[in-house]
DNA sequence: CTGAATACATCGAATATCGAGGTATCAGTA
DNA sequence: TACTGATACCTCGATATTCGATGTATTCAG
Protein backbone atom coordinates (compact mmCIF):
# COMPACT_ATOMS: atom_id res chain seq x y z
CA UNK A 1 0.00 0.00 0.00
CA UNK A 2 1.65 3.23 -1.24
CA UNK A 3 1.63 6.04 1.45
CA UNK A 4 0.25 9.37 -0.13
CA UNK A 5 -1.14 12.24 1.91
CA UNK A 6 0.74 11.94 4.18
CA UNK A 7 0.13 14.00 7.09
CA UNK A 8 1.36 17.31 7.01
CA UNK A 9 4.06 16.76 4.06
CA UNK A 10 1.80 18.83 1.30
CA UNK A 11 3.61 21.50 -0.27
CA UNK A 12 6.72 20.82 1.68
CA UNK A 13 8.83 19.10 -1.34
CA UNK A 14 8.01 22.26 -2.80
CA UNK A 15 9.17 24.67 -0.16
CA UNK A 16 12.44 23.26 0.79
CA UNK A 17 13.84 22.68 -2.55
CA UNK A 18 12.85 26.42 -3.19
CA UNK A 19 14.63 27.09 -0.30
CA UNK A 20 17.65 25.23 -0.95
CA UNK A 21 17.67 26.84 -4.51
CA UNK A 22 17.39 29.88 -2.95
CA UNK A 23 21.32 31.68 -3.75
CA UNK A 24 23.08 28.81 -5.25
CA UNK A 25 22.45 26.09 -7.77
CA UNK A 26 22.38 22.55 -6.99
CA UNK A 27 21.35 19.46 -8.98
CA UNK A 28 18.78 16.69 -8.07
CA UNK A 29 20.72 13.89 -6.27
CA UNK A 30 22.73 16.56 -4.53
CA UNK A 31 19.46 18.01 -2.91
CA UNK A 32 18.40 14.88 -2.01
CA UNK A 33 21.23 14.59 0.47
CA UNK A 34 20.58 18.53 1.40
CA UNK A 35 17.28 18.22 2.58
CA UNK A 36 17.78 15.34 4.99
CA UNK A 37 20.94 17.46 6.42
CA UNK A 38 18.83 21.22 6.88
CA UNK A 39 16.11 19.83 8.32
CA UNK A 40 18.28 18.05 10.85
CA UNK A 41 16.96 14.67 9.47
CA UNK A 42 13.60 15.14 10.44
CA UNK A 43 12.08 14.98 6.54
CA UNK A 44 13.75 12.86 3.56
CA UNK A 45 12.52 12.87 0.36
CA UNK A 46 13.08 10.27 -2.05
CA UNK A 47 14.49 10.98 -5.45
CA UNK A 48 11.01 9.64 -6.79
CA UNK A 49 9.86 13.03 -5.25
CA UNK A 50 12.53 15.20 -5.96
CA UNK A 51 12.52 14.71 -9.08
CA UNK A 52 8.87 15.61 -10.27
CA UNK A 53 8.96 18.74 -7.97
CA UNK A 54 11.94 19.98 -9.83
CA UNK A 55 10.37 19.41 -13.42
CA UNK A 56 7.36 20.83 -12.26
CA UNK A 57 8.97 23.77 -11.00
CA UNK A 58 10.99 23.97 -13.99
CA UNK A 59 7.82 23.61 -16.47
CA UNK A 60 6.56 26.58 -14.39
CA UNK A 61 9.19 28.67 -14.88
CA UNK A 62 10.27 29.04 -10.78
CA UNK A 63 13.23 27.23 -11.57
CA UNK A 64 15.77 26.97 -14.86
CA UNK A 65 18.68 24.61 -15.44
CA UNK A 66 21.60 24.26 -17.16
CA UNK A 67 23.30 20.58 -18.09
CA UNK A 68 26.83 20.48 -16.36
CA UNK A 69 29.30 17.94 -17.17
CA UNK A 70 31.30 16.59 -13.88
CA UNK A 71 33.72 13.85 -13.92
CA UNK A 72 32.53 11.95 -16.55
CA UNK A 73 28.36 12.26 -15.15
CA UNK A 74 26.51 14.93 -16.46
CA UNK A 75 24.37 16.86 -13.52
CA UNK A 76 21.29 18.96 -14.25
CA UNK A 77 22.10 21.88 -11.92
CA UNK A 78 18.63 24.39 -10.82
CA UNK A 79 18.18 27.69 -9.93
CA UNK A 80 15.75 30.20 -9.06
CA UNK A 81 14.27 32.08 -11.73
CA UNK A 82 12.35 35.70 -10.54
CA UNK A 83 9.37 33.44 -10.43
CA UNK A 84 10.62 31.33 -8.23
CA UNK A 85 11.98 33.96 -5.59
CA UNK A 86 8.16 35.12 -5.43
CA UNK A 87 6.71 31.69 -5.34
CA UNK A 88 9.28 31.02 -2.35
CA UNK A 89 8.02 33.83 -0.55
CA UNK A 90 4.64 33.12 -0.66
CA UNK A 91 4.95 29.43 0.21
CA UNK A 92 6.94 30.74 3.16
CA UNK A 93 4.04 33.27 4.15
CA UNK A 94 1.28 30.46 3.73
CA UNK A 95 3.30 28.33 6.05
CA UNK A 96 4.09 30.67 8.56
CA UNK A 97 0.19 31.58 8.53
CA UNK A 98 -0.34 27.87 9.10
CA UNK A 99 2.00 27.12 11.74
CA UNK A 100 1.83 29.47 13.87
CA UNK A 101 -2.46 28.81 13.47
CA UNK A 102 -1.50 25.32 14.44
CA UNK A 103 1.12 26.20 17.47
CA UNK A 104 -1.89 28.38 18.80
CA UNK A 105 -4.48 25.67 18.61
CA UNK A 106 -1.84 23.18 19.69
CA UNK A 107 -0.87 25.23 22.93
CA UNK A 108 -3.32 27.15 24.35
CA UNK A 109 -5.73 25.05 27.25
CA UNK A 110 -8.50 25.97 24.77
CA UNK A 111 -11.34 24.51 27.07
CA UNK A 112 -12.12 26.77 30.20
CA UNK B 1 -10.75 24.46 -10.83
CA UNK B 2 -11.29 22.40 -7.85
CA UNK B 3 -7.78 23.21 -5.40
CA UNK B 4 -6.47 20.00 -4.04
CA UNK B 5 -3.60 19.13 -2.02
CA UNK B 6 -3.60 22.92 -0.89
CA UNK B 7 0.02 24.12 0.56
CA UNK B 8 0.64 22.77 3.94
CA UNK B 9 -3.27 21.38 4.90
CA UNK B 10 -2.34 17.77 4.60
CA UNK B 11 -3.48 16.09 7.91
CA UNK B 12 -4.30 19.70 9.49
CA UNK B 13 -8.02 18.66 9.69
CA UNK B 14 -7.80 15.72 11.87
CA UNK B 15 -5.00 16.88 14.31
CA UNK B 16 -7.32 20.18 14.52
CA UNK B 17 -10.70 18.42 15.49
CA UNK B 18 -8.48 15.52 17.47
CA UNK B 19 -7.18 18.80 19.65
CA UNK B 20 -10.23 20.54 19.83
CA UNK B 21 -12.38 17.48 20.86
CA UNK B 22 -9.77 16.61 23.35
CA UNK B 23 -11.52 16.93 26.56
CA UNK B 24 -15.18 18.50 25.68
CA UNK B 25 -17.52 16.95 23.24
CA UNK B 26 -18.92 19.42 20.29
CA UNK B 27 -20.63 18.63 17.37
CA UNK B 28 -19.80 19.56 13.63
CA UNK B 29 -21.48 23.14 13.06
CA UNK B 30 -19.83 24.42 16.38
CA UNK B 31 -16.56 22.49 15.30
CA UNK B 32 -16.74 24.64 12.24
CA UNK B 33 -16.57 28.17 13.92
CA UNK B 34 -14.27 27.09 16.63
CA UNK B 35 -11.47 25.82 14.57
CA UNK B 36 -11.43 29.76 12.59
CA UNK B 37 -11.35 30.78 16.69
CA UNK B 38 -8.26 28.29 17.93
CA UNK B 39 -6.49 29.30 15.26
CA UNK B 40 -6.83 32.67 15.62
CA UNK B 41 -8.32 33.14 12.40
CA UNK B 42 -4.86 31.98 10.12
CA UNK B 43 -7.25 28.28 9.17
CA UNK B 44 -10.50 27.81 8.31
CA UNK B 45 -12.13 24.56 7.24
CA UNK B 46 -15.37 24.42 5.73
CA UNK B 47 -18.46 22.16 6.57
CA UNK B 48 -17.27 20.05 2.86
CA UNK B 49 -14.21 19.74 5.09
CA UNK B 50 -15.47 18.90 8.59
CA UNK B 51 -18.11 16.62 8.44
CA UNK B 52 -15.60 13.67 5.99
CA UNK B 53 -13.40 14.27 8.35
CA UNK B 54 -15.97 13.39 11.51
CA UNK B 55 -17.21 11.06 9.72
CA UNK B 56 -14.12 8.95 9.22
CA UNK B 57 -12.66 9.23 12.16
CA UNK B 58 -15.72 7.73 13.87
CA UNK B 59 -15.54 5.15 11.01
CA UNK B 60 -11.95 4.18 12.31
CA UNK B 61 -13.30 4.36 16.16
CA UNK B 62 -10.77 7.42 16.98
CA UNK B 63 -14.10 9.19 17.86
CA UNK B 64 -17.60 8.19 19.22
CA UNK B 65 -20.64 10.19 18.08
CA UNK B 66 -24.71 10.88 20.14
CA UNK B 67 -27.57 12.76 18.95
CA UNK B 68 -28.70 15.20 21.24
CA UNK B 69 -31.91 17.32 20.12
CA UNK B 70 -31.35 20.94 21.31
CA UNK B 71 -34.37 23.21 20.42
CA UNK B 72 -35.84 21.18 18.39
CA UNK B 73 -33.14 20.42 16.08
CA UNK B 74 -30.30 17.60 16.25
CA UNK B 75 -26.76 18.03 16.76
CA UNK B 76 -24.30 15.12 16.65
CA UNK B 77 -22.05 15.27 19.40
CA UNK B 78 -18.73 14.07 19.35
CA UNK B 79 -16.04 12.55 21.84
CA UNK B 80 -12.67 11.21 21.81
CA UNK B 81 -12.06 7.62 22.51
CA UNK B 82 -8.76 5.88 23.55
CA UNK B 83 -7.93 5.26 20.09
CA UNK B 84 -8.57 8.97 19.84
CA UNK B 85 -6.58 10.18 22.16
CA UNK B 86 -3.38 7.99 21.18
CA UNK B 87 -4.28 9.30 17.28
CA UNK B 88 -4.00 13.03 18.75
CA UNK B 89 -0.45 11.89 20.59
CA UNK B 90 0.73 10.30 17.19
CA UNK B 91 -0.33 13.35 15.11
CA UNK B 92 1.16 15.80 17.56
CA UNK B 93 4.66 14.28 17.38
CA UNK B 94 4.64 13.83 13.34
CA UNK B 95 3.77 17.54 13.47
CA UNK B 96 6.33 18.71 15.82
CA UNK B 97 8.66 17.11 14.01
CA UNK B 98 8.19 17.98 10.71
CA UNK B 99 7.64 21.41 11.89
CA UNK B 100 10.96 21.74 13.72
CA UNK B 101 12.64 20.41 10.18
CA UNK B 102 11.01 23.26 8.49
CA UNK B 103 12.00 25.85 10.83
CA UNK B 104 15.66 24.57 10.63
CA UNK B 105 15.66 24.63 6.84
CA UNK B 106 14.15 28.17 6.72
CA UNK B 107 15.57 29.68 9.78
CA UNK B 108 19.43 28.50 9.47
CA UNK B 109 21.39 30.32 7.06
CA UNK B 110 22.18 27.68 4.49
CA UNK B 111 24.88 28.81 2.34
CA UNK B 112 27.88 29.97 3.80
C1' DC C 1 35.38 -8.31 -11.52
C1' DT C 2 32.13 -6.95 -8.33
C1' DG C 3 29.45 -3.99 -5.54
C1' DA C 4 28.41 0.45 -3.77
C1' DA C 5 27.71 5.07 -4.66
C1' DT C 6 26.43 8.58 -7.94
C1' DA C 7 23.00 10.56 -11.05
C1' DC C 8 19.15 10.77 -13.75
C1' DA C 9 14.34 9.31 -14.63
C1' DT C 10 9.29 7.34 -14.81
C1' DC C 11 5.27 4.90 -13.12
C1' DG C 12 0.96 3.66 -10.61
C1' DA C 13 -1.57 4.05 -6.47
C1' DA C 14 -3.83 6.23 -3.21
C1' DT C 15 -6.34 9.99 -0.84
C1' DA C 16 -8.16 13.55 1.50
C1' DT C 17 -9.18 18.65 0.78
C1' DC C 18 -11.99 21.88 -1.25
C1' DG C 19 -15.98 24.52 -3.01
C1' DA C 20 -20.46 23.98 -4.41
C1' DG C 21 -24.81 22.39 -3.82
C1' DG C 22 -28.71 20.15 -1.28
C1' DT C 23 -32.27 19.58 2.73
C1' DA C 24 -34.58 21.20 6.78
C1' DT C 25 -35.66 23.82 11.05
C1' DC C 26 -35.87 28.01 13.75
C1' DA C 27 -35.96 33.05 14.99
C1' DG C 28 -36.76 37.56 13.70
C1' DT C 29 -39.01 41.00 11.04
C1' DA C 30 -41.62 43.34 7.73
C1' DT D 1 -48.01 35.40 6.01
C1' DA D 2 -43.70 35.45 3.74
C1' DC D 3 -39.06 36.18 3.62
C1' DT D 4 -34.30 36.08 5.29
C1' DG D 5 -30.39 34.57 7.72
C1' DA D 6 -28.51 31.59 10.93
C1' DT D 7 -28.24 26.92 12.45
C1' DA D 8 -27.28 22.05 11.41
C1' DC D 9 -26.60 18.17 8.85
C1' DC D 10 -24.96 15.96 4.53
C1' DT D 11 -22.79 14.32 -0.31
C1' DC D 12 -20.28 14.83 -4.52
C1' DG D 13 -16.59 15.37 -8.11
C1' DA D 14 -12.20 17.22 -9.31
C1' DT D 15 -7.50 16.82 -8.81
C1' DA D 16 -2.72 17.41 -7.59
C1' DT D 17 1.01 15.37 -5.33
C1' DT D 18 3.52 12.31 -2.46
C1' DC D 19 5.54 7.90 -2.20
C1' DG D 20 8.02 3.49 -2.93
C1' DA D 21 9.51 0.67 -6.49
C1' DT D 22 11.90 0.09 -10.50
C1' DG D 23 15.08 1.07 -14.31
C1' DT D 24 19.41 2.72 -16.69
C1' DA D 25 24.17 3.99 -16.80
C1' DT D 26 28.57 5.58 -15.08
C1' DT D 27 32.36 5.88 -11.78
C1' DC D 28 35.19 4.29 -8.10
C1' DA D 29 37.12 1.25 -4.48
C1' DG D 30 38.68 -3.22 -3.28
Amino acid sequence: MAKTNPPFMSGVPELLLLRLLDGTEMYGYELVRSVREVTGEAISLGEGVIYPVLHSLERNGALRSRRKPVGGRTRVYYSLTAKGRKRLKDLSADWTRIQGGIATALGASIHA
